[in-house]
This record gives C-alpha cells, structure tokens and sequence, in this order.
DNA sequence: CATCTATATTGACAGATGTTGATGCCTGTG
DNA sequence: CACAGGCATCAACATCTGTCAATATAGATG
C-alpha cells in the first residue's frame, strides 16, 4: 500500500469554474478555490512546489528537499504536509524515503482559472 | 489626478519566472511571487477579482462590490486594498465613486506560472 | 533486539490576518 | 457654508500561521 489512493481531495475543485476574467466566482466556489491558493502562497511552499514540479518525473525526496532549505526538517515536513492537504501533491513512501509528487493537473486547472489562457 | 500612474508593483514581479512545472524558482524569486499568489487566496478577494475581472471593462465600482457581500464596508476596503497594494488591481476614482479595474497581464502571467499553458 | 536514519507529530510562541464599529476625508448638492 | 453619501483609515480583537526544539514512529541493518 505505498501507492497512495487515488481519493478526491481540494484539488479536484480547482477544475469547478471559468477563469476569473470569464465568470464571477460564487462565494462558494471562491472558498473552494481559495484554499488551493492559499497552500501556494508560502514561499517556502511554492519553491517547493517548483522544486518538485520541475524534476522530469514530477517528484522529489524529502531528504533533497530538505536541503534546499535553511529551515528545520519539522517546517519543511509541515509545508509539504499543507501542499498534499491541499491536494497538490501525492505523497510516496518507499522504503525509507518519502517522495513527493507534484499533480500537475492540479496545477493546470488552477493555472488555467487565475490567468485564461488567453486563447 | 484622477488616473493611477502606472508605477511598478508587485504584480510585475509575477513575469519573473518560467513556470513551476519547467524551472525551480529560487528563494527570492518565491519570495516575489508569493505575495500574489497571498493577495488571491482568500474566498473574499478571490470573488472580487473575479467580480472585477469579468466585467465586460475589467473594472468595477465599489458600490457594486459592497453588495455583492454579507460584509462590512471597511472589511471589502481592506481587501480591495490588499488586491491594489499586490498590483493586481488599478484603483481610480472618479467623482464620488471609485472603481478597481483589473489588471489582467498581471493575472496571465500568474496564471501562466501555476498551471503551465502546457504548450 | 538494539540501533541508526528518515520523516512525522506535538507543543509552544511570536507575528500576521480577517473582521468590525467608530471616525475621518472627499465630493457633489442644496 | 452645511450637509449627506461613498469610501478609507484607525484601533481593537480573536484567530490563524510559520517556525523551532523535543519527541515519536517506522523501516533498515547489524
């Protein structure tokens, strides 16, 4: 049971509306949006985010993440607790390492409703 | 004087970077665009920009936004000056009433760097 | 089993954030 | 000039958030 299942989480409602620029937000919508945001809107989080998201097979080791920082392993452990919360990422344990993986169709969907595409 | 003068804000900072899913960001470069990403994630500001933003003009008069709330005055000021200080909204005000005017190459950029165009 | 290593959880604390009522500042109008 | 209405600012408050040291857990290894 390494493989974490694949269950419905915030993420999911990233896909719930039209850009921004298309369509108000419900109230509803927008506290359903938010939360995706704000998991994105720690520094330390998005560098994260960009940390994971970048590698080719969109996942990185805990251990590597944790040096990419000047931060307690407890806080780096917290961020990417919010992150997968949020429905961002999927976490992996395999053996004694932790891999995070980025959900890249999370991040379009969201990506998509901040900035149309413009197209 | 009426009109904002078009000086650099935060928002300009969102064109920093290649998306999450191409590029690691560095610490600063997420330290800049976090505050975006910070001035969108709240369902109260999320639903103005979009309030905002899907206007035909990209803009909108705070009398109209009031309504649009269950809130206080000054708590929809707060916001919208939280959304103005990040650059993500012009502010301008013509006789008694002002009106916050979107500022969507901001939110395109953000928006590219979240959830990349894929293409 | 004892131990080591990688990661998560807990508890505590300072600082940031969302909200409101009261108040101030403009601007148009009588 | 006095007044009314739209919006911003202020002061105060409860709540949330980021951080760390200490501790727990779980897997590998001797």
């Amino acid at each position: 049971m390494s493989k974490s299942l694949v269950l419905l989480t915030p993420a999911d409602t990233a896909a719930c509306c039209s850009p921004l620029t298309v369509e108000p937000l419900t109230m509803q919508q927008a506290e359903q949006v938010a939360p995706l945001l704000k998991a994105l809107a720690d520094p330390v989080r998005l560098r994260l985010m960009s940390l994971i998201a970048s590698r080719e097979s969109s996942e990185a080791c805990v251990c590597d993440l944790n040096d990419a920082f000047d931060l307690s392993q407890p806080t780096i452990s917290h961020h990417l607790k919010v992150l997968h919360e949020a429905g961002l990422v999927d976490r992996d344990k395999r053996g004694v390492w932790v891999y995070y993986r980025a959900r890249t169709a999370a991040l379009a969907s969201l990506g998509a409703l901040v900035g149309n595409p413009a197209r």
